[in-house]
DNA sequence: AAAATGTAATAAAACATTTTAAAATTTTGA
DNA sequence: TCAAAATTTTAAAATGTTTTATTACATTTT
């Protein structure tokens, strides 16, 4: 590769000084406009490539954006991830992303990284135990953070997330008015504030119809496909045989589907199963899947609309906390309850 | 926040230079070891966050590694990331990731952010069309490149993955062992060596079988799941009704599979599907699908390891090309033929 | 005691940009 | 034509590191 063309490089080259070249580029009115043109057509020309670390350390603003989930593999993340993308498309922000697979240690690790690179600002869907003292510290150095689908207890900071507990109470409830009188629940943990809302509202739901809820009835962990399919065995297993399932999310009960299909049962007729999140991939599945819209691509949208507007000095228009209202999209995989002897 | 801790704040404090603070944080024999440890422990207490883009502006080394591929929602390359991502671990690299969606100007506006990041190297699964100019570029600009999954016509570039032609002769004469006389192609395109090469394995094996190949039966295009889904519909109406399929990938395969079942038919009974890739999720479809094990993790660790050891100035074992060997996994999908009038 | 050797610490330059105050040039008004 | 005003350009400092040649100091050898 030839020498590095740099902003002097190109104004010794046109007989004019480094800074007029810089603001030139820039579109800065300080400079003429015939200087610009000049300016501009030789950088293209010289095949100029702008020295971002240069000018980041002069201006402190690195232009990056730092983008924490659990896993990007899961498509509520990636859903969640498209849209943050598209919101950033139209700015000048690069982003940069990393997986916590609830570790806090790797989090960390991420976030001082991030530090190190001078970021704009982070966007996170924070670890399980993440300590208030890691988000503390991103304050301390000045790293703008907004918050998605998960909070952190005891610290304030804005939050994007679906209202789980009115959410998971639609898929309960619609359960109760097909006739389903014993309903488990597969998945989740309660370790996440996004857990502990969805198993109240499942129980206050269950409450209000009079209907008893088991311990037992309760499969704690499923969040995957392979777990899901994993915890059809236990389920069909279960005393007082449920005869619906509301899963923590979608994969999880495409997963328990296809458990159930395996063991010779019909999913969506002789068990009713919902899911949760409304992944682009739950109305393909077979039978197409009952679940709850979640939003993702509003989360994303407003996250990331929020960070820019904290970026760009615009008071943002929300407060701590925004909740996203879910919607219960009916499909094929909950049907009247069908008792069997 | 307080002000800034830099490598100047520690040093007044400890009454030593800015350059005994930076060789002793770097374990530099040039500082002696009671020095050393005082710097270290003072750094630490005083908070003291390292500045990349200082560091890297004197280097000339960013710890920044690109990853460019087609759509990280897609878990075949969701999985060769997580390899990629294992890899880099244990390193000091960050990798910064970006979707080009087969655009190759979303391709050519994320390399010039690398470039101007002064990114270390990229590893890249080029956008249909990719001129060999753009890859020039990065090399005038000495960007280390190495490739993923697919090649670029007339450049010559360490390339990672698999044997398709081999590959997809795999599943197709599987599916002849079995009696299918009919077997249809579903997904994929022309416009990529990875299509062009496992249409032409297709077309070698049946024609090795004595088989005749007609051109209605391919249906070109999908390689999602919905698309498969969308598609089965098309198979279905084939003219002289094939009784299996040979698919692009495991999501087509998968979604065809499903829109069989919606139609009442019997996917792995009445038609037979392969897959393509081996994702995780093929194993818990149902039925459990027959794929082509496509090694995502191998690519992905090995194209990690060939930047890392360009990055740090050793000679990679690799050449040009390394093709992973693919193999069967016969699975539920598929099974004898059944000839109905 | 002086010279030679070895170890530790440092001053200063370099990296490529941005920004501000000042200088240079051009335009305007009388 | 000259002064004042407006416009355009520039010099120089600043950003926080790394690195190299040099200096300072302590120890050993003669």
């Amino acid at each position: 590769m030839a020498q590095k063309v740099k902003l002097s490089t190109i104004g010794e080259s046109l007989g004019v000084s480094t800074a007029t070249v810089s603001l030139a580029l820039r579109d800065s009115p300080l400079v003429a406009e015939a200087t610009r043109e000049k300016v501009k057509a030789h950088a293209l020309e010289m095949g100029y490539i702008y020295n971002r670390r240069a000018a980041s350390l002069r201006t402190s603003k690195s232009g990056i954006l730092g983008v924490v989930v659990h896993d990007i593999m899961n498509p509520f993340y990636g859903e969640i991830l498209r849209a943050i993308e598209m919101e950033l498309d139209r700015s000048r922000q690069t982003f940069i992303l990393s997986n916590h697979y609830d570790r806090v240690e790797k989090q960390r690790d991420f976030l001082e990284t991030l530090m190190q690179l001078g970021a704009d600002g982070v966007i996170m869907s924070p670890a399980i135990d993440t300590p208030a003292s890691d988000m503390e510290l991103l304050q301390k150095n000045g790293l703008p953070t907004v918050l998605i689908a998960r909070s952190v207890p005891e610290v304030e900071l804005p939050v994007f997330r679906g209202d789980d507990k009115f959410g998971i109470s639609l898929a309960t409830n619609h359960l109760i008015s097909l006739g389903h009188k014993r309903i488990a629940m597969i998945g989740g943990t309660d370790k996440t504030s996004t857990g502990r809302d969805r198993y109240e509202g499942y129980v206050e739901a269950m409450h209000k119809a009079g209907l008893e809820v088991k311990d037992e009835w309760r499969i704690v962990g499923p969040r995957t496909k392979a777990a899901g399919f994993e915890a059809a065995g236990q389920f069909l297993a279960l005393p007082d045989k449920p005869t619906a399932a509301v899963c923590w999310n979608d994969l999880a009960a495409i997963g328990l589907m296809s458990g159930i299909a395996r063991a010779g049962l019909r999913p969506g007729i002789d068990i009713s199963v919902t899911g949760y999140d409304d992944l682009e991939e739950a109305s393909i599945a077979t039978p197409a899947l009952t679940t709850v819209h979640n939003g993702q691509p509003e989360v994303g949208r407003l996250a990331a609309r929020a960070m820019l507007d904290r970026i760009e000095g615009k008071h943002s228009a929300h407060g701590e906390l925004t909740l996203i209202k879910p919607e219960l999209h009916i499909r094929q995989s909950t049907s009247k309850v069908v008792e069997r002897l």
